[in-house]
DNA sequence: ATGCTCACG
DNA sequence: ACGTACGTGAGCATC
């Protein structure tokens, strides 16, 4: 038996588009639509496997429908710019894929699906698989023709038993229902006031169109109904031809003509290179061809000796280091290093250098007693300021998107490098981030190599017992678990969990997942009150959480000084902020009293030495009102006040003494939604109250502090205008999400441009903090360094006897890292673990 | 590889 | 009718 595939490519692209999150070129084609066509393909061609393949195509002129009905598919709205130019490309993937692109003047691609279905019908032998999104084709359901249906829950595989038992009629009876329910999407009328339900019902018992209006005389309908039906004669009549798909298509090639699903390798590799589709260009192997087409580049690599270090003049060179080799690139010869790197300061002084993660090149050459930290222009960083939201930051993505090239890797990396420093240079500079990269990024960078090297100790021994008085918590816990379950299951799995809970016990469950049943804390929450299973396995989870995350998860991670180095991640956050990971040292437990006992085990290195630690209070709230210029929320911070307690005496108009705790509470989550670009469903559900409820609130917020609703709203304008917003210092985070076409991803989009300037903002003051911190540390020359940054906190580790001294930096240099109409004040604390510190 | 859950600011 | 607060990273189960 032969298969035939054939696919709807409008449908498919038009699904892939809305789909999929905006996707573009280095130049600004946009992707998104072909990158999910090509993956719906693919798939498709991997589970069908085809002999025949193709793919139809709508064209721009009008078909024989619209000249039978003037109105058909009229009200569409026209289809978005950033669609259109993906449809010529599309075709050349589908091309390149081995498909045959078809389309036919005057009928559309579902007329072709149903006239190469017909086809393979009659000559027998072939089994036809149609791909479509579109439910129109179901009515070319047949013995031999498959449809599958593309929705957003994957793809749906239609047979003729499939469409039966759905809809109760007959794949052939399709257009009969679809002839009185009429199609808003392609403005086909049907019978007005006749549904789907109804529809299907009439067709279930008459067969057809033509039958029920035969019998509409002697049936016995309501009056209403009755009328409905007779006023819509005419109209379910014509409604059917509409809806009938057209299956002899002239000009049509014969099936073995067609592609036959091979992809054809020059061709995909091209189209790939230039839609920058990576990942197929992977996946489908044509690595080889496409460097063979981008880069034919050789670079000899000189070989120097240290004698010859002094020998390179240029003061511009890009400097890389790969296997404890040193690479440096002049703009002319490339030449490598093997020897002693402890020699290399004599290269680096005195020179612009250009690196690519220059705090990586700092630490490497730490362990050589090399301190220079003098990169002058580090590309990473460069276009991490650029576009803070790239998926990447490696080489590879920095040469194609800013150079247009395939590295190979015969070309020492530095040659990319080097190369990559103007184009970065300029883009820095053409968004106003200079001062960004150059006065905070670049320099930061030595200050964290420097705190890693560092690393925070802990008390290895205190944490095992930690461990082990949690792992016998457990067990007990896992014991009383499986007895109030009735037998041993995983509890860790949220399947068997879900199944346990909601089905062996009968707990009631109002929430899902795509998956299954949600046991998120949320839930469990809620259900404790009706099975004391549930409050264990609460327990279960945090101490199950406590013990292989973090006491498992740090031993694994400790040196042989006890000491765990974090690696922040510099450019790992759309909004400016630091990451940590392996470990993650700024998600270590402080909430609950059990968690918080994990920071007794992080400790100063050396006997004699105190941990000091500052955090920002309320920094994002401050911001807020500095920025925003809110002379009410100013006012609060200026006089002292607790905020959220201002907050409620402001918004609920009550004295400041008669705040309660409760309106404290709803305050607080008001000012966080507000912060976050507030929903007020989310409102209502964090706080337990009506939608109206939150709705209220919000209302009353804005209203209490009319600039900050101003400066929410114009914020959104300007994002819109832009496609972007900045933080104080000019950080640039563009906000694709805004040009969806897609309410709920639009919305997402307008939070995002509230939150980003706020978060970005207090991510930029602290890193100019640390900044400071760091340098004054250094020129006081006392037994103090920085060893940790968690948003809003810094932590150093000093000696006793500097302490007061450090403080003080820490205190002044975080404080004074900004002056705006609202202080920054800062919680500060000292002792001999984290724990004490608070 | 992906989803769920949960730790932090 | 839908989905529902911003930013992260890690471990585990499951496909």
């Amino acid at each position: 038996m032969k298969k035939l595939l054939i696919v709807d490519g409008n449908s498919i692209i038009n699904r892939a588009f809305y789909a999929i999150r905006p996707l573009t070129t280095s130049t600004g084609l946009h992707t998104n639509a072909i990158f999910g066509m090509v993956n719906i393909l693919t798939k498709h061609i991997d589970t069908v496997r085809p002999d025949y393949c193709a793919v139809a195509f709508d064209l721009r002129a009008p078909t024989f429908r619209h000249k039978m009905y003037a109105d058909y598919k009229a009200g569409r709205r026209a289809m978005p710019e950033e669609l259109a130019m993906q449809f010529d490309p599309a075709k050349q993937c589908v091309s390149a894929l081995g498909f045959s692109v078809l389309s036919s003047e005057g009928y559309e691609a579902d007329d072709i699906l149903g006239t190469l279905s017909a086809e393979a019908r009659d000559a027998g032998g072939i089994e036809c698989y149609i791909v479509t999104g579109d439910r129109d084709a179901l009515q070319l359901i047949d013995a031999t023709t498959t449809v599958l249906l593309e929705t957003n829950k994957g793809t749906v595989r239609f047979d003729a038993e499939h469409f039966t038992e759905e809809y109760g009629v007959t794949p052939d009876s399709f257009i009969d229902v679809k002839a009185l329910m009429g199609d808003s999407s392609d403005n086909i009328p049907g019978v007005a006031g006749i549904g789907e339900k109804t529809a299907l019902k009439l067709i279930a018992e008459y067969g057809s169109v033509e039958r029920l209006y035969e019998e509409l005389p002697n049936a016995s309908f309501t009056p209403a109904m009755r009328a409905k039906l007779e006023a819509g004669h005419e109209s379910a009549k014509m409604s059917r031809e509409l809806a009938t798909i057209f299956r002899a298509v002239p000009n049509m090639p014969q099936i073995d003509q067609l592609g036959n699903g091979q992809i054809n390798a020059a061709l995909a590799s091209e189209i790939f290179t230039m839609l920058e589709f990576s990942g197929f260009i992977k996946r489908f192997g044509l690595d080889t061809a496409v460097r063979a087409a981008t880069d034919n580049e050789n670079i000899d690599v000189v070989n120097i000796d240290a004698a010859k270090l002094s020998e390179i003049k240029s003061d511009v060179v890009a400097f890389d280091i790969v296997d404890g080799a040193a690479y440096i690139y002049d703009g002319k010869t490339a030449f490598s290093f093997s020897g002693d790197l402890s020699q290399i300061g004599k290269l680096l002084d005195g020179r612009q250098i250009i690196c690519h993660d220059c705090k990586k090149i700092y630490e490497i050459l730490s362990d050589f007693d090399v301190t220079w930290r003098g990169c002058a222009f580090d590309v990473m960083l460069a276009s991490y300021v650029v576009n803070s939201g790239d998926s990447s930051f490696e080489l590879p993505r920095l040469a194609m998107e800013y150079l247009g090239v395939t590295i190979n890797d015969t070309v020492p990396a530095a040659v990319y490098i080097y190369r990559l420093e103007p184009a970065l240079r300029k883009a820095v500079a053409d968004s106003g981030q200079d001062k960004l990269l150059y006065e905070i990024e670049m320099p930061l960078a030595a200050v964290l190599a420097d705190m890693e090297l560092s690393g925070f100790k802990i008390d290895c021994a205190g944490i095992e017992n930690y461990g082990e008085r949690l792992g016998t918590v457990a067990g007990e816990l896992a014991e009383r678990i499986y007895y109030h379950a009735g037998g041993d299951f995983n509890i860790n799995s949220p399947k068997q969990l879900g199944e346990v809970l909601f089905e062996r016990l009968g707990l009631p469950c109002d929430k899902k997942t795509k998956t299954g049943y949600s046991t998120s804390a949320e839930i469990l929450n809620k259900l404790r009150p009706y099975h004391p299973i549930v409050e264990d396995i609460l327990d279960y989870r945090q101490v199950t959480k406590l013990k292989s995350t973090y006491v498992d998860g740090l031993l694994k991670l400790a040196d042989e000084n006890a000491c765990v180095h974090t690696h922040f991640k510099q450019t790992g956050t759309a909004t400016g902020r630091l990451s940590s990971v392996e470990p993650n040292l700024q998600n270590i437990p402080v909430r609950t009293e059990l968690g918080r006992e994990l920071r007794r085990y992080f400790i100063p290195k050396k006997e004699g030495y105190v941990l000091i630690d500052a955090d920002y209070s309320q920094i994002e709230l401050r911001l807020l009102a500095a920025i925003s210029g809110d002379e009410c929320m100013t006012q609060a911070f200026l006089s002292g006040e607790d905020i959220h307690t201002s907050t409620a005496a402001t918004v609920f108009n009550v004295e400041l003494d008669d705040v309660t705790s409760e309106l404290r509470k709803r305050a607080k989550a008001v000012n966080f939604g507000i912060m976050y670009g507030i929903g007020e469903y989310s409102l209502s559900q964090d706080l337990g109250i009506s939608v109206a409820q939150a709705k209220r609130y919000i209302a009353d917020y804005l209203a209490s502090y009319p600039a900050i609703d101003a400066y929410l709203k114009g914020t959104i304008k300007q994002a819109y205008e832009d496609g972007y917003v900045t933080t104080i210092f000019g950080r640039r985070r563009y906000i694709t999400e805004l040009k969806s076409q897609k309410r709920p991803l639009r919305a997402f989009g307008e939070r995002v441009a509230m939150n980003s300037p706020i978060q970005g903002s207090a991510a930029d003051i602290i890193k100019i903090a640390m900044i400071n911190v760091d340098r004054r540390l250094r020129e006081s020359g006392i037994d103090a360094h920085l060893i940790l940054q968690v948003h809003d906190e810094l932590l150093i580790e000093s000696h006793r006897d500097c302490a007061d001294e450090a403080l003080d930096i820490l205190r002044t240099e975080m404080e004074g890292a900004i002056s705006l109409s609202v202080p920054m004040d800062v919680d500060i604390s000292c002792g001999d673990t984290w724990f004490e510190c608070k």
